[in-house]
DNA sequence: GAAATGACAGAGT
DNA sequence: GACTCTGCCATTT
């Protein structure tokens, strides 16, 4: 276990249901602008029930990154509400979630 | 301690 | 507009 990925899921955590947040985004808020791929990287390793890791997008609205993995989230995030074309999310702007917009 | 891997991001074609 | 290539950071081996 190491600070970033405590970090990188306590955020993770804070992302409520209807709403996604990029890695990148992530890796911003953890204080680790451009550490996407160690965002993704944590989230894979990350066993933690509460973290909602299906929240998790790449940018751009696309699902990402892994196989059958994004196949889940996608099915997940249709559950919530997120508006999902594909392999990519369409509302972005309305789900994208951030710190400030939680809940406005 | 160093090298390779990996759920990404951004720019270019 | 969609796909491909390179670059970055942290973790793991």
């Amino acid at each position: 276990m190491t600070p970033f990925s405590t970090r990188v899921l306590s955020l993770v955590r804070r992302i409520p249901a209807g709403r996604v947040a990029t890695y990148g985004d992530i890796a911003r808020l953890a204080g680790h602008p451009g550490a996407a791929r160690a965002v993704g990287n944590v989230m894979r390793n990350s066993k933690w029930p509460d973290v909602p890791c299906h929240r998790v997008i790449a940018a751009g609205g696309r699902l990402g990154g892994y196989g059958g993995r994004a196949v889940l989230k996608r099915a997940l995030l249709l559950a919530e509400g997120v508006v999902v074309s594909g392999m990519r999310v369409r509302e972005l702007t309305r789900v994208h979630w951030t710190p400030k917009t939680t809940n406005k």
